[in-house]
DNA sequence: TTAATTAGTACTATAATGGTCTTAATTAGG
DNA sequence: CCTAATTAAGACCATTATAGTACTAATTAA
């Protein structure tokens, strides 16, 4: 089991949420209803994305978030990198790494090859691969998501309100 | 930062210090020397190893350890997985998961092809990549390791004796 | 039968993560 | 210009997972 954070898997959950919604901004409050996870928590995952550049916010009464790009150019491998850092199966690739040894270091090159393989295995699979089964029931839409944690099941109606 | 822990690091030193070592048996006491990682914690990773098949084992005096196979033959992807388990960057998929939506998941399959890349990029890299630079003075053979965590350096003298 | 060695299990401590709380900065609207 | 709504930022605590340890049983050679 090669771990992924929660908040990462909260990340992808709220990536594909925007991506599938048509209204523009989206508040954290209401996401994080949407979603099922605690306000605060949202709020840390939503900064991640959006301090990546992921997504736009905007502050102030009537603020939100908004995807900052189109479903099909963002990448799994970029929501990862904006939640956990740059995508590096070992510490001393990543660019924060102090290894004394660094200057001498053969790994280096081997383990950049390994990492960057990973890299672009996910780099391929983007957000609007992960969006699925829609079902349409008098006017009510029904996505079922891709949380690995738990299945979330998001119900909108049409007058835009939504209800977990 | 997509993390793998500190025992499967210290699996791949163990695993390609065998790989390159001549001798055919080690104990776990010499391996722990060598490597400079804690007995105990040496004997965890090798049992893990030994489990999984990629090491062959021998109890009694006498005893140690060996591999089972040729490096190259041998992936990282399989080092591993002997010791986090299966290569999933998600709880759900893997075969121990006990999500009730299991039956009607929809996102499974896309987890499944996304952890299956990450499998394959691992799976190309052996062992017998992992070793470089080994530099022969007089007679003593001194090999650069590969650890993410510290970069061990082990002196092989000529009567197979091995000093840290 | 004894010494050497791996196998197995249970326990503890440390570190990382997840999650919460509080305060500051920003913006719209009355 | 003041208030309410909202994001930004950072400090903080608790829980969990990992790493590491210790002890006992099983196995084999001499």
């Amino acid at each position: 089991m090669l771990r992924m954070g929660k908040l990462t898997d909260y990340g992808i959950v709220l990536m594909s949420y925007l991506a599938e919604s048509t209204a523009v901004h989206h508040n954290a409050h209401t996401l994080s209803e949407a979603v099922r996870v605690p306000l605060p928590t949202v709020r840390k995952v939503l900064k991640a994305l959006s301090q990546y550049g992921l997504l736009d916010s905007e502050r102030g009464a009537h603020g939100g978030y908004s995807l900052s790009k189109a479903p099909r150019d963002i990448s799994i491998a970029e929501v990862i990198t904006a939640i956990e850092g740059p995508i590096a199966l070992t510490e001393c690739v990543s660019t924060e790494s102090h290894c004394e040894q660094e200057v001498h270091c053969v790994v280096q090159t081997n383990w950049e090859r390994i990492n960057s393989a990973v890299y672009h295995a996910l780099d391929e699979v983007k957000l609007s691969d992960m969006l699925v089964e829609r079902t349409h029931v008098n006017g009510v839409s029904t996505i079922h998501f891709y949380s690995s944690v738990k299945q979330s099941e998001i119900v909108i109606k049409q007058d835009g309100g939504i209800h977990g």
